[in-house]
DNA sequence: ACTGATCTTGCAACTCAGTTGCATATTCTG
DNA sequence: CAGAATATGCAACTGAGTTGCAAGATCAGT
């Protein structure tokens, strides 16, 4: 009942439409997060309108259903934040890890690296969040 | 000596012009990572093309001399790698901080974070290199 | 120091992701 | 079910970054 993309928008405050729903279904079926234009691909044949993704995807991150991966070639990737719809998007710990092979992004479970934030704290910087992106080869690739 | 313009690029191979010397001038006179935008500012006047100054960057990163760091609103900073020259821009681990209100970009010294690494190689993830990128208040802003 | 192969520069024209404006359609609250 | 609020689709635009090309600069070998 949780993953059913119309409680899903509800939950998150987003009107409950035909595109949007497809879109979430795409990005709900993905381990990996997904660019503009892969999710175009996917919905070949629904014919979205690319401003409307565009528009979509937005609202989706602003609401803090997905989280928004900008990526080393300069584009985005847009990912359900939590696999189980608990945390929201708003948490300040996020990892990733780009696949050099396939170029996949996945989100990675990401425990503090406090040793990390010490140091910075020392030199004069008050760390509020951090990301972490990992590069290597993912499980598929190796 | 040692971060004399002229003899920084001939110990990198690359050619000795008026352009890069004025670029190189510019990124070793700033403590933090600079954008195409930024380096054109404070090269008003010497009036340097925009093709140019990107083909320049883009020759500092291919030799190692600097370092390109993508940003959350999808441009791109260079920075000399390291302050002392003395380690090449193709080190794999490589950490920035990123300030919430001036949006300056330092490059700060990392050690590696080891139980990370290890969590993803549990998980099936071959890690080759890592970037690490905290967000919070530099020093000149808190 | 001069020559020539090689690399760099500058200009114009282009590409491509992403945005804006606007008119129309859809959602959902009361 | 009516109406305000929001979403959609289209066309035209923006702006960072690239490409092609002709002219200019660099530097190694003489």
């Amino acid at each position: 009942m949780k993953r059913d993309p119309r409680n899903i928008l509800q939950q998150y405050k987003l009107k409950n439409t035909p595109v949007r729903v497809s879109v979430l279904e795409v990005l709900l079926g993905s381990r990996v997060a997904l660019s503009h234009n892969d999710i175009t691909e996917r919905l070949k044949g629904k014919d979205i309108d690319k401003v409307t993704l565009y528009r979509t995807l937005n609202s989706f991150t602003e609401k803090g259903l997905t989280h928004k991966v900008p990526t080393e070639d300069r584009n985005w990737l847009y990912a359900i934040f939590d696999e189980d719809l608990l945390r929201p998007a708003t948490d300040h710990y996020h990892a990733h890890f780009v696949c050099n092979k396939c170029d996949k992004i996945y989100c990675l479970p990401v425990e503090e690296h406090q040793s990390m934030q010490n140091s910075s704290i020392k030199m004069g910087f008050k760390v509020l969040s951090s990301e972490v992106r990992l590069h290597g080869l993912c499980p598929v690739c190796q």
